[in-house]
RNA sequence: GCCCGAGUGGCGGAAUGGUAGACGCAGGGGAUUCAAAAUCCCCCGCAGCAAUGCGUGUGGGUUCGAAUCCCACCUCGGGCACCA
């Protein structure tokens, strides 16, 4: 039993340790019968006259949802038991931000999940599909300087309510291992995690920059830096250095590179963004030797991925950070009031590549490593960050755009090495930047062929440099160390304490978790930890030295990078146990949105090899997920109108559309923006909950998966969301049509059930291959085909069954009933997914379109087995085949067995 | 600015080298009904009476054949290391 003195979003969750769960809240009553007593709504009613019976069968969700989930419920079916007699399945969704409500997006995230889940349940699979907050972060904070409450008390608020809106959705989750990771008993877990890491010597400290904001005296997210300037203050942003801790995710680089290729079941779009992320390169780094400069700067280290374009350098430009920036800052007020302005703006890439390029020419000089008495100036430039490479570069204005840019800026030569090997250039005009894979003609050649790629050209001076002493090739990658320090209150302590004998000393685990004060308020802008006496000030845990704790919490991706290991045995006392990990990992199947192809998964692969280190994860673990699948957004247009020449959004449910055209009450039109990106301040946000109130979870999941393939963006409508509810409506009929019928024979059992094992295929693929879509297209034909049908009611029966059971993975509470009213045994949710028979799959013939030239002329149906020159004869006996070649005699006839005819003239 | 995607009827989309528009929405017509709702049936890319022609963001290319492969461009979306 665990003991909470937070009031965990477990124990609201309804994770009683007794095995039993409370009843789901629902937006409506839920109903006490279960699966097996009679149902009020049974169609087999004995009253039996046709007209009662269909109006006593109407599909009502409400009941039918609240119903099949207290019965789930009861019989416990999503609990997750450890069984190594069986082969098991882990299905993850990226976990939610409890930001107060479900939003469609993550109806869509979780149902696509739970399809999975489902399915792999049905075909056997002990499957676990957890759930669970991604819960620290800034919201938390920013709500409690809004409106002076708590972080954790908005947090857990926050949490219990999204439960509540998930529940009614029908989710197969093991809603027992739910954990929050601002619960001391996960995050104390995860400093148990960085205290191993340290030991290992995965992590350390050392200098970065952060966005300060110089009015409000405190550190800013980016998100927090809107054009350069502080969003609450509205002062210039600085970038200012603080001592920061890092994980050391560099090491990894090369093998975090290499691994990629072994993630078969990864979309090659997150491989490839990850691997252009690390960004191996092969370059020269060497050093020039200054002119006249400073004592102890007699050497400018450079790193560069082109030295075979060393004969086009116009100057050596170095970071406003650079040692020897610094020096001279220290003794020259013109270069200190450059870097005070280079230092202005945002830290992100982004605000540093689209900022202006700003140079200042340091009078010092540098002298060419070929040619000693040529000299080239050194500026300190605003552009180059000292964290990359050596933090100096040299320019070559010939063959870069943004070299180019600065020298004519400040009125440098601009020579080419290479030019194309046709047609001219105006090097003036221009950079040259062909492919490196391309072969150019080389005017001012260092070594190699004077025709040859970049790539070759590079490799042959690295070669002829490292002859000459002049530097060392050097393999580097882009990829930097990761931060995790953050200077606030709501997320996990860093355990460190710093001693003024000892320096750094890690926490004790046994005084683990470092707990949060309580006792914080956020009327003044900065961390209140720093200015918390009684947690801050604590004694040594080495020498009992009065010693200060690390103020700093934890960046919240590090909570999100190993949730998925602590979801085997989450209330376990350690991180993870053996025998859980080795039991449940990897991820089967993970999905997310594809806004974290970078970071969350890049930091998550990192994690699992450090724990593994650690002896937290087994080898196999390295890689956590098996398989990933990425979805798109849910839109929803937005409605708006002007007023004093303002914007101003209108609510989905106060516009009335016709023919295209949206209206308001008093008759404005407004103006229709379609597929937007659903956000609060636009009004165009659409509430799952309503939607389930009106329709039903099932008619809600139904309409995420269909329409729309699953990663690509959906735009949510209304009046799809009723057209999903009509269909399900007409299940239901159907299914109780067939339940009622006499075991009358009828005509075209064979064709039925020829559909029905086509269909079986077709969806399983579907469900398979996150087709969801597709599968839900070959539901409705088939749906029609069995409405159509005068098949026999033994036929129908069996068709109807197979139909629920397809259907079950997105409408579980409407396949359970359509189960029940057909005499399906025991829940469908239990059954074994339906099998495809081979033989029922083949049809004896075959339409083959023919075409001529290209252009499709007509269509013969032929033996699927028929030999190709009978198939041509066939095809060039078609009048219409005759009368497109007017007289002509074909050059050539392309049969491709089973698929097309094409004739040439 | 850099990296990664996506663009197909009025709308969401199907087809990943072989009949473009499956399935659904909207729209039109009909049946049922005293009437309506609900339900069922039929039509539905554009132009044309038709034959036929045109048509998958734009412009080129490869191929017997291209929505699909290649090159260039345009537009929209995601990421850019402290939003999660």
């Amino acid at each position: 039993m665990r003991v909470s003195a937070t009031g965990s979003p477990c124990d609201a969750a309804g994770a009683e340790t007794t095995g039993r769960h409370r009843a789901p809240r629902l937006p409506f009553p839920p109903q006490s019968t279960g699966p097996q007593a009679p149902s009020a709504v049974s169609p087999a009613s004995p009253q039996g006259p046709f007209v009662e019976g269909h109006a006593m069968s109407r599909y009502t969700p409400a009941e039918i949802e609240a119903r099949w989930q207290h019965a789930w419920t009861e019989a416990d079916l999503f609990r997750a038991e450890r069984d190594e007699s069986r082969s098991k399945y882990y299905v993850l969704e990226m976990f939610p931000y409890p930001s107060g409500r479900i939003h469609i997006g993550h109806v869509r995230n979780y149902t696509m999940g739970d399809v999975v889940a489902r399915y792999k349940r049905a075909t056997g699979f002990n499957v676990l599909h957890p759930m669970g907050f991604d819960a620290f972060g800034m919201p938390a904070e920013n709500a409690a300087m809004a409106s002076g409450g708590h972080p954790k008390t908005w947090t857990y608020d926050n949490i219990d309510t999204m439960v509540e809106q998930m529940k009614p959705l029908g989710l197969s989750i093991d809603w027992s291992r739910m954990f929050a990771t601002c619960d001391p008993e996960y995050y104390g877990q995860q400093q148990a995690l960085f205290l191993d890491f340290l030991e290992k010597g995965l992590v350390y400290r050392k200098n970065a920059v952060v966005n300060w904001d110089p009015v409000d005296m405190t550190v800013l997210a980016n998100e927090q830096v809107e054009d350069g300037r502080g969003w609450r203050s509205g002062a210039l942003v600085e970038r200012r250095e603080l001592t920061q801790w890092f994980f050391k995710i560099s090491d990894y680089s090369e093998e975090l590179l290499d691994a990629l290729d072994g993630l078969d079941d990864w979309p090659a779009k997150v491989k490839t963004m990850q691997a252009n992320w690390i960004g191996r390169s092969r370059g020269l780094q060497f050093a020039f030797s200054t002119v006249d400069a400073p004592d102890g700067f007699d050497r400018i280290e450079v790193y560069t991925t082109r030295p075979d374009t060393l004969l086009g350098a116009s100057f050596v430009g170095i970071s406003p950070d650079h040692p020897l920036a610094k020096q001279l800052e220290r003794d020259r007020e013109d270069v200190a009031a450059f870097c005070t302005e280079a230092r202005r703006g945002g830290t992100t890439e982004e605000a540093l590549e689209k900022a202006e390029k700003l140079g200042f020419d340091t009078g010092l000089t540098v002298r060419h490593p070929f040619d000693t008495s040529w000299e080239l100036p050194v500026y300190i430039a605003n552009f180059i960050l000292m964290d990359y490479g050596t933090g100096a570069i040299f320019g070559c204005p010939g063959h870069d755009q943004r070299d180019h840019d600065f020298c004519r800026k400040y009125g440098l030569p601009i020579v080419e090495t290479f030019v194309p090997l046709e047609g001219e250039i105006d090097i003036q005009a221009a950079p040259f930047v062909p492919a490196k894979s391309e072969k150019v003609r080389y005017t001012r050649l260092i070594a190699g062929e004077e025709v040859q790629t970049g790539d070759e050209a590079v490799e042959a001076a690295v070669d002829l440099c490292e002859q000459n002493g002049v530097g060392q090739g050097v393999t580097k990658f882009r990829l930097r160390d990761w931060g995790l320090s953050r200077q606030r209150y709501w997320g996990c302590p860093i355990p460190v304490v710093h001693c003024p004998d000892c320096g750094v000393v890690p926490e004790k685990k046994e005084n683990l978790p470092v707990r949060l004060p309580d006792d914080v308020s956020f009327d003044v802008p900065g961390n209140p930890l720093d200015r918390h006496p009684t947690w801050r000030d604590v004694p040594c845990p080495a020498c009992g030295t009065a010693a200060k704790r690390e103020t700093d919490t934890m960046d919240t991706f590090v909570d999100s990078s190993w949730y998925f290991a602590r979801f085997t045995a989450p209330r376990a006392t350690t991180p993870t146990v053996a025998e859980d990990v080795d039991y449940w990992m990897n991820v089967d199947q993970y999905i997310g949105g594809i806004e974290h192809a970078i970071l969350h998964l890049l930091y998550s692969r990192f994690f699992a090899r450090a724990m593994h280190i650690c002896g937290h994860l087994p080898e196999k673990s390295k890689e956590p997920f098996n398989a990933l699948f990425t979805q798109g957004m849910v839109t929803h247009a937005i409605y708006k109108t002007e007023k004093d020449g303002r914007p101003v959004y209108h609510y989905p449910e106060e516009v009335t559309l016709k023919d295209g055209k949206g209206f308001l009450v008093d008759g404005t039109e407004v103006e229709i923006v379609p597929s937007a990106k659903m956000s609060k301040s636009k009004n165009n946000v659409v509430d799952p909950v309503a939607i389930i109130s009106q329709y039903g979870a099932d008619t809600a999941r139904w309409f995420v998966l269909s329409d729309s393939p699953p990663e690509r963006d959906v735009e949510w409508t209304a009046s799809g969301a009723e057209a999903a509810n009509k269909h399900l409506g007409r299940v239901f009929r159907i299914a109780s049509e067939i339940a009622e019928s006499s075991d009358a024979p009828g005509e075209g059992d064979t064709d039925l059930l020829r559909e029905m094992h086509k269909t079986i295929d077709e969806v399983t693929k579907g469900v398979e291959s996150f087709g969801f879509n597709a599968a839900i297209a070959r539901l409705y034909a088939f749906t029609n085909t069995l409405q159509r049908t005068k098949a026999g009611a033994a036929a129908r029966r069996e068709a109807a069954l197979a139909l629920a059971q397809l259907m079950s993975p997105m409408t579980p509470h409407l396949s359970e009933e359509v189960w029940k009213l057909l005499g399906g045994e025991g829940f469908v949710t239990s059954a074994p997914w339906p099998q495809a028979d081979p033989a029922m799959l083949i049809d004896d013939t075959v339409t083959l379109p023919v075409q001529v030239n290209g252009k499709r002329r007509a269509e013969i149906e032929v033996p699927k087995d028929m030999p190709k020159d009978e198939i041509e004869k066939i095809a060039l006996s078609q009048h219409t085949v005759q009368r497109a070649l007017d007289g002509a005699t074909p050059k050539k006839v392309i049969v491709v067995p089973g698929r097309i005819v094409n004739v040439v003239v």
